[in-house]
DNA sequence: AGCACGCCGACT
DNA sequence: GTCGGCGTGCTC
């Protein structure tokens, strides 16, 4: 009588909706595996690091292959982070597999062994102590001074930024001792020289009195002291002895902040970011679950981070783009770190001087607590928003003549001016005057519709901006041979170089992906300003990021794309990036002006944002999305599939069409994406539309299968986008 | 997603 | 005569 097999169901990082089973690794029993380990597997011809997600049985007879071995001894996700796992991988209807594998940092995704998490310290040596006083003055002096008591290798980041250097001197001659520092290091919340004002402190209050899972949205106008609140509750939060994870946009994590945190915290502040190595991360990841580490400051996939002891969540800037990703699993952070919250049974504050609409309405419909910051700090006051009516006046490099008047008064009066423009390069587009031919992208555009290459580099160099594709200009038009050709359209090299000539006296910095590699770039960059007057120019990338206190004019040019896009969330991305740049203005000592170049000064966008403020944008823009049936009143997924031939995307998605008749839910498509061609790939989607989450996330159930199992599936490459943060 | 297998073009 | 293009199919 044959008996069943036990074996092990381990989720796999391939986009397979399915687990895979195996028998345990030789010598082992299935029982002595628990769910959550890591587990080497054979998969194919290849081999790799799954987690164990159950225990199952085979039928007699049924040949499995065997598991290799277990790299942990222990389960590396298990209780709240796991079960949230699962529950994501459900919502965004993506196999359990690739979300875990997405969860988990790159090393320990691949299967390398746990890293080092033990914290170390530097102290000097006996013969150190000897030889301090005899030392000369100098780095290695001043460092031996503060290792006369051990101190942390974060705090010495912290304190003496480019210890290292010093330290080796020190090291090489036998004065210093690197020594292992206990885990968890005493809290000591230094007692900061604070005094918030009423609505600071009735937030803190509200946030630190929360008991178990309570969801707040913190909204406050720029300048109104929303980091003095997050770091009061987090330093109640450590008082009680709790973790706490605090995600910050891209853009947001600088290394000021980060000194900023540790400093009025008092505790060494674990930073997770992009710019850490593989090693480090999984150190990270892994002190956070260890309980090492206290406070965690990351971004959007800080929200994966275990956390053991937890006390406090908070997203600053929600409304941000950069909380959702792009390829891969499509999680929102944001709304990931809201569920997490809730199974935590922990308080989760959302900070934003613009909330996103998502959030406003679940602050009205009574599902956030509300809590608003409407004061700024000291005297500054919001400054006065002017609309220059552009139609029909000559514009130099985009910029009008009120603009560059603007601009030579702010700078006679010795203040600093951010010019505004949403867009890279030198040119949008090169033309042929003579015969109307354009430079397009040989590998994004279609017949229908062609894709104009980015002019960069004064001219010399085009660029696609949506696949990368380069190629040096032509010098005369491929069409017709003439040498007219002209770059049409301005972008931030442009208006840089218009600069540049009108104001030669003065720096003038561009700050946009290209001219500024990474933050410490962006950082450097108002360092070497510093307060003279001058002029940044530059993308999106200036909207946020460090205080510039002597700045007291910006001009946003090039807004009226954003008034008339397709898109239904371009306004509120409109909306929210001038109130963001506006706000950089405002924090100057003396009163700013924000000056915004259109040639739609009546449209009722603009008119309601100088009227009433954001609120009163939230307010129209709500209204707007109820009467249309959009977010946040309807629940959308985006059914994407690309190929290299236009037919194989129609194809399947008309098929996943056929699949979803009858489901309550409004399907639109096969349409060809706003990029219908992109890398040389043809790129369709179906959009799927419901007035409630759960009809969308029944058909989805469903429908997946299904589309799993369609033949037109395998000759495309296929994704599902639940919550969409835009159409393309 | 990888990776292997399999069937048609330009090269040592 | 082969190397290699990517279409197709499979992974416990």
């Amino acid at each position: 009588m044959p008996v069943p097999v036990p074996t092990l169901q381990v989720a796999l990082p391939v986009p397979l909706p399915r687990l895979f089973d195996y028998l345990p690794p030789p010598g082992i029993a299935a029982a002595e595996v628990a769910v959550g380990q890591r587990v080497r597997v054979p998969f194919g011809s290849r081999e790799l690091c799954g987690v164990v997600l159950g225990h199952g049985e085979a039928a007699p007879g049924v040949e499995l292959r065997a598991a290799l071995a277990l790299p942990d001894p222990a389960p590396l996700l298990h209780g709240e982070l796991l079960a949230s796992l699962r529950w994501l991988a459900g919502y965004l209807h993506a196999p359990v597999g690739e979300v875990l594998a997405t969860a988990l940092p790159a090393a320990l995704r691949r299967g390398e062994p746990l890293p080092d998490t033990t914290r170390h310290g530097w102290v000097l040596s006996e013969a150190g102590r000897t030889a301090l006083p005899g030392l000369r003055a100098g780095k290695p002096r001043a460092l031996a001074e503060q290792l006369v008591d051990p101190r942390d290798e974060d705090w010495l980041d912290a304190t003496l930024p480019g210890w290292r250097a010093p330290l080796r001197r020190l090291r090489e001659r036998g004065l210093v001792a690197r020594i292992v520092l206990p885990d968890a290091p005493a809290p000591a919340p230094r007692t900061a020289a604070f005094s918030p004002n009423p609505e600071q402190q009735a937030a803190i209050a509200a946030i630190t009195a929360a008991q178990g899972f309570t969801p707040f949205l913190l909204e406050g106008v720029t300048g109104s002291g929303k980091t003095e609140v997050y770091l009061q509750a987090i330093a109640a939060c450590l008082a009680r002895g709790r973790q706490a994870l605090v995600l910050v946009p891209e853009i947001g994590l600088t290394p000021q902040m980060l000194a900023r945190f540790r400093d009025r915290l008092g505790v060494s502040v674990l930073a997770l970011h992009s710019g850490l190595g593989d090693g480090e991360r999984a150190a990270a990841w892994l002190a956070a679950a260890r309980g090492q580490a206290r406070v965690i400051v990351g971004t959007r996939s800080a929200v994966f981070v275990p956390l053991p002891e937890p006390g406090l969540v908070v997203v600053d800037e929600e409304h941000d783009g950069s909380y959702k990703q792009f390829d891969g699993i499509r999680y929102q952070a944001r709304d990931f770190a809201l569920v997490r919250a809730r199974a935590l049974g922990v308080p989760v504050v959302l900070g934003s001087a613009t909330p996103s609409l998502e959030s406003l309405h679940n602050a009205q419909a009574g599902r956030y607590v509300h809590l608003r910051l409407r004061q700024r700090a000291g005297a500054a006051q919001p400054p006065p928003v002017r609309v220059v009516d552009v139609r029909k006046r000559p514009l130099q490099a985009g910029l009008s003549p009120q603009a560059l008047e603007a601009i030579a008064s702010a700078l006679a009066a010795g203040g600093q001016v951010l010019v505004f423009r949403n867009r890279r390069g030198y040119a949008p587009v090169l033309l042929c005057h003579d015969c109307g031919w354009s430079a397009h992208c040989p590998r994004c555009s279609s017949e229908e519709r062609p894709m104009p290459m980015t002019v960069h580099a004064q001219g010399k160099r085009l660029q696609c901006h949506h696949c990368g594709y380069r190629k040096p200009a032509p010098p005369a038009c491929p069409d017709c041979a003439s040498l007219a050709l002209q770059p049409q359209g301005n972008g931030t090299e442009r208006i840089e170089e218009a600069l540049q000539a009108r104001f030669a006296d003065v720096p003038v910095l561009r700050i946009d992906r290209g001219s500024t590699g990474h933050r410490d770039a962006l950082q450097r960059h108002f360092d070497a300003l510093g307060t003279r007057p001058g002029i940044l120019v530059g993308t999106q990338m200036l909207a946020k990021g460090h205080d510039l206190p002597n700045l007291t004019l910006v001009v946003v040019v090039g807004i009226d794309e954003g008034l008339f896009s397709a898109d239904f969330r371009s306004g509120e991305k409109l909306a929210q990036l001038l109130v963001q740049v506006s706000g950089r203005a405002g924090r100057a000592a003396r009163a700013g002006e924000v000056l915004v170049q259109t040639h739609h000064p009546e449209h009722p966008l603009l008119q309601t944002l100088l009227r009433g403020g954001y609120p009163a944008f939230a307010q129209a823009e709500l209204a707007l999305r109820e009467a249309a049936g959009l977010p946040p009143f309807a629940h959308m997924a985006l059914l994407r599939a690309e190929a290299r031939h236009a037919e194989p995307p129609q194809q399947f998605l008309q098929a996943a069409r056929q699949a979803l008749q009858g489901f309550a839910l409004e399907v639109a498509g096969p349409l060809p994406a706003p990029m219908p061609r992109r890398a040389g790939h043809v790129r369709a989607q179906l959009v799927l539309c419901a007035n409630a989450r759960a009809p969308l996330h029944v058909a989805l159930q469903a429908v997946m299968p299904v589309l799993y199992a369609l033949p037109e599936a395998r000759r495309v490459r296929w994704s599902l986008d639940v919550d969409p943060a835009d159409l393309y």
